[in-house]
DNA sequence: CTAGAGATTCAAGTGCACTTGAAGTCAAGG
DNA sequence: CCTTGACTTCAAGTGCACTTGAATCTCTAG
């Protein structure tokens, strides 16, 4: 399988070499295979083979993951790459920047989260009239099962 | 059981109240005190029933999460609560306080990770001389088990 | 030729944070 | 009296993201 690699350098990575490269243990890579968020060429003797744009599919899902993202959402993301030919830099970038979007919207939950901290468990009285929470007589008790705003939605986005 | 309360209003909630307030399954309260983050007397039918400020530390629990924190990680925090008196503001502020620099350290990360996900990903080049991941004569490798920094830690902090 | 490293599959196990189900108890209302 | 609803315990199940273990096979170096 020579290419215009250097020589010594395959244009196809052993699993072990693919882990070594992207700090991902080899079970895990099998395992995202599994999934179909990678694949693989076999050799004769039924060993794995990826393809070197691999390193990249495999560096976006460990990004995607420290974000926040699922390996279903993962895969959803990489789906949309061209199957046809080597994703160029123009589809990484469409997928990334979706996700920027993503990111910021975090960044302002955990901001708010921050600031909910201060004004609401910070000050000693869970913010009693706005967020009803420790409103002895109940009212907040009538908007339903029980005061949430102040949580946010349970793992909208990442954990 | 009656106190300075309103008439009809204990000082103590059912695990029923406790969950409509705070909003969070009486399985996951009932889980909550089995690993002692919160705590109930008994009732003589055998029945929990959790002081009022209960749903300060379930509130508490709540935002821990959000943030990223494991509930052992939680429970540790809450430790440093005082025993022997219902918890103050200043008590509550010194906890949040240390809080505010993990959240901001979170945020700083996801800054991290919006521009690793442009200069890196976003280029379709995975930084090849920043991140040396794609390297294609590896001279990466020589940095040990695969190059990592531009990964983060695996989870230092939330998922 | 043989040892050892690295590959394979498949089933089962892990850790976290709960949820679900089964079987039972208890107090209040019709 | 009987039902209903809220509570109880305990064991087992769930979902995610993997890891571990066992048995086996293949490649490379000495």
């Amino acid at each position: 399988m020579a290419t215009t690699t250097p020589p010594g350098i395959s244009a196809w990575l052993t699993i072990g070499e693919l882990a070594k490269r992207t700090g991902v243990a080899t079970s895990a890579l099998r395992f995202y295979e599994e999934r179909g968020l990678i694949h693989s060429e076999r050799t004769s003797a039924g060993h794995r083979r990826y393809p070197r744009p691999t390193t990249r599919r495999v560096a976006f899902i460990t990004f995607a993951q420290r974000v926040g993202l699922t390996l279903e959402e993962v895969k959803a993301e990489l789906d949309l790459l061209p199957q046809h030919h080597v994703p160029t830099q123009d589809d990484w970038s469409r997928l990334t920047t979706h996700w920027q979007e993503r990111i910021e919207e975090r960044i302002r939950e955990l901001e708010r989260l921050k600031d909910g901290l201060t004004n609401c468990i910070g000050c000693g009285c869970l913010s009693l009239d706005r967020c009803k929470v420790m409103n002895p007589y109940d009212s907040a008790a009538k908007l339903g099962t029980g005061p949430r705003y102040w949580q946010g939605d349970p793992r909208p986005f990442g954990r």
